[in-house]
DNA sequence: GCAGGCGATTGAATCGTTTTAACGCAGTGG
DNA sequence: CCACTGCGTTAAAACGATTCAATCGCCTGC
């Protein structure tokens, strides 16, 4: 910056302020000001300029799964919406894994990011406090924890639940599974809860949980292989998957069984992503808006930067909605 | 820093040899320090650390589309990698759109990375150049611009169309049709052009081009419509699809339209991402190793951060293979 | 007992920018 | 003619870490 000054003949100050504070400075300066800086290519060092400014720009972001796609629709939301600000988005994927979120927030408080977006896989309460003590603004997206403190993005997790369960239960199905986990996770909890829910208001059913500790395609498969070693009074006739992911490896599974769906088994999967409706059985799933999700996330977050004392704790409820396919309603 | 080294009755200088050199310190102090830091709940400003230590740890990555599974394997093979060296990963995703591409290549030049995996879309090569310049290690993944100049990890793109074009040939199809685009991007033009000569090469058939500005699922429908609605003597026997999104596209496309896949057209699509294979109609695909593709890269880029001068320019090629499915030899 | 050497620690300078308070200068009103 | 205002500019002090050279003990060998 002292070789930009000294070219268009100012002092430092006056470059930064032609940078910073463009008003402050006479147009005449400003313009030698500029080219000096394209004549000399000169591009500002963001770690001399968040040190001295005290705060960074950025926002971060940590993700269950970026395999998933519901989730890069989501990051694209907030992407699109961080980007009419013109602020950077640090993407990290934690995969589920309590290890790799932990290294990221770790990241994020090093470089003192102005707000964080996070899906919470571990403990993170204690790290979240210390954070927004920092000034880091917090914003919860799919999941909350500590609900007091933190402002949320969500679905109604236990709307959906409900929509797919009475969905089954209308076709007749009676002996449903819940095939997805770990139960730790909250979204898995009240998919689940809300699925048990509707079938004992319902007054007739029942709902087997196979656990797993991912969500991808592979516990899927596995979940259902599972099912499919039952006795044949046992089996199931309908599965309510925790995500399409794990639906398409269960409907995989099927196949490779010969098991015929949806009449031997209907399949109801959860996000709707993409690729639900170009599976093999095009996929019934309960529909989130995850791109208006991670705007309303990213929008909830730049409000409390703006305001961070002002702004009480909020929490957004989008509803999610039943998409019938062939799975559950083939042929 | 300055609290933890007066809670530890040192010099600030010690508490950040106690971080940076531990072996400078002897163990009691550093003993000392490390419980003053958990005490205080210390976090190091790495906007100080880096403007001092004149270098960012983080390596940037600019994909082309986190919405193509394709892409997030390879960042995960990215992500890998880095952790080994405990670095932090900034992903960037351009969406195709050179002024997207364009302000993450801003953004990264203001934070100094130390490296830049980069999949280009727009005239780059000038700001290449001048992050190199800088100091900013650069590896070109999936894509080669400026060969002579910086490193890459590619995939044959030519042998790959080459492979899905003589697969379809072999299956006794003549009148194949090429859709993706835009053939500006290079393994669009690399996977067209072997397609054509592996047609020439066999003495009879030919190619027809639809090109698409991006290379999702509605560009590969839309182009599918187009075909479709050539005159019958026309109409192709099989499509090779850019991409697996693409293919997709296409397929849904040929479904509604009641076209028998593969038998009145049959489809070729090229990534094999995971949910080619659970298709409706299970795609056939040229699969790319896209995790390696990603480690590689990373441990590229890594030697060359290592040391920057010593290293010449490399080019790995990795191979594609071929996946027969159902739509091309389907029962 | 002393010179010399060695390891641990520290004071002070430094990284590149932003910001604050002060400055010079021209115009204005009393 | 002076005091004052306002504008554009600048010198110098931060920001929070790292690093280099210097210092301080302490031990060893003669």
């Amino acid at each position: 910056m002292r070789d930009v000054a000294a070219r268009a003949g100012v002092s430092p100050a006056t470059v930064s302020n032609a940078l910073n504070h463009p008003d402050k400075v006479s147009p005449a300066t400003r313009e030698r000001v500029h080219a000096a800086i394209a004549e000399l290519g000169f591009v500002r060092n963001s770690a001399a300029h968040q040190l001295r400014r005290g705060t960074n720009r950025a926002v971060g972001m940590v993700v269950l799964d970026v395999a998933n796609p519901f989730f890069t629709d989501v990051a694209r939301g907030v992407e699109d919406g961080l980007a009419e600000q013109g602020r950077p988005l640090i993407l990290g994927n934690s995969g589920q894994e309590p290890i790799r979120e932990s290294a990221y927030l770790d990241l994020f408080e090093e470089q003192r990011v102005s707000g964080l977006l996070i899906t919470p896989v571990g403990d993170v309460l204690g790290r979240l406090r210390r954070l927004r003590d920092r000034g880091t603004c917090v914003v919860l997206v799919d999941r909350r924890v500590g609900v007091k403190e933190f402002s949320s993005v969500t679905v109604d997790d236990r709307r959906g639940g409900r929509l797919a369960t009475e969905h089954l239960l209308a076709l007749g199905r009676r002996r449903l599974a819940f095939v997805g986990g770990p139960v730790r996770l909250n979204q898995v909890r009240h998919r689940l809860e809300a699925a048990r829910a509707a079938v004992d208001a319902h007054g007739s059913g029942e709902v087997r949980y196979v656990e797993t500790t991912t969500m991808d395609a592979a516990a899927g498969r596995t979940g259902a292989e599972q099912l499919l070693s039952l006795p044949a009074a046992e089996r199931p006739d309908a599965i309510f998957a925790a995500n399409d992911l794990v639906a398409l490896g269960v409907l995989q599974a099927l196949t490779r069984a010969r098991v015929a769906v949806p009449d031997d088994i209907a399949i109801v999967g959860f996000d709707d992503i993409d690729f639900a409706a170009s599976a093999a059985v095009p996929l019934s799933s309960v529909r989130q808006p995850a791109v208006d999700m991670g705007r309303a996330a990213t929008t909830r977050l730049l409000e409390i930067i703006a305001d961070p004392t002002g702004s009480s704790v909020t929490h957004t409820v989008l509803e999610p909605e039943l998409v019938v396919r062939d799975s559950t309603a083939g042929a």
